[in-house]
DNA sequence: CTCTCATGTCAAGTACGCTTTACTTTTAAC
DNA sequence: GTTAAAAGTAAAGCGTACTTGACATGAGAG
């Protein structure tokens, strides 16, 4: 599962710790999802997309899982 | 998480089973799922969406979390 | 060069997603 | 009221999502 998490991040100057916070997740969690070492639960890939004001499918791509 | 699996699924005239092997999980899954045990991993939720022809939050329901 | 901040990564632990097997309850047909 | 399919539920087990704590690397500022 790829995602724009990073791009996203980038766009607004975030940190990896600034996004852990948004979501209310660690930083570990954050860079571990940026670095593709696990997908998201689905309620924080929501909160991504509630943080980001996209759709879930606008920050994930499921590359034909 | 809400979800309108049960409904999608009666639209269809599905049953558990049939959804289950459309999404390649067990019946067992999707009746917890539907029961609201709990929540879909992401790419299942994606798998869902692909299923149904729908977007990830037009299946399933975040009620602000 | 040193200090700091951002990032990457590892280890151990907790909780949840999903499995199989199996049993009970509901629903509908006859 | 018996039968059969569909749905609900439970327990044990495996893998993964996420945690805290810690340490290593790279880049920019002084």
């Amino acid at each position: 599962m790829k995602n724009r998490l990073k791009v996203l991040r980038a766009e607004r100057n975030w940190t990896q710790m600034d996004l852990a916070r948004a979501l209310d997740v660690s930083r570990q969690t954050v860079n571990a999802i940026e670095t593709g070492k696990f997908d998201p639960s689905l309620p924080l890939a929501f909160k991504a997309a509630r943080v980001f004001g996209l759709a879930i499918e606008q920050i994930f791509d499921d590359e034909q899982g």
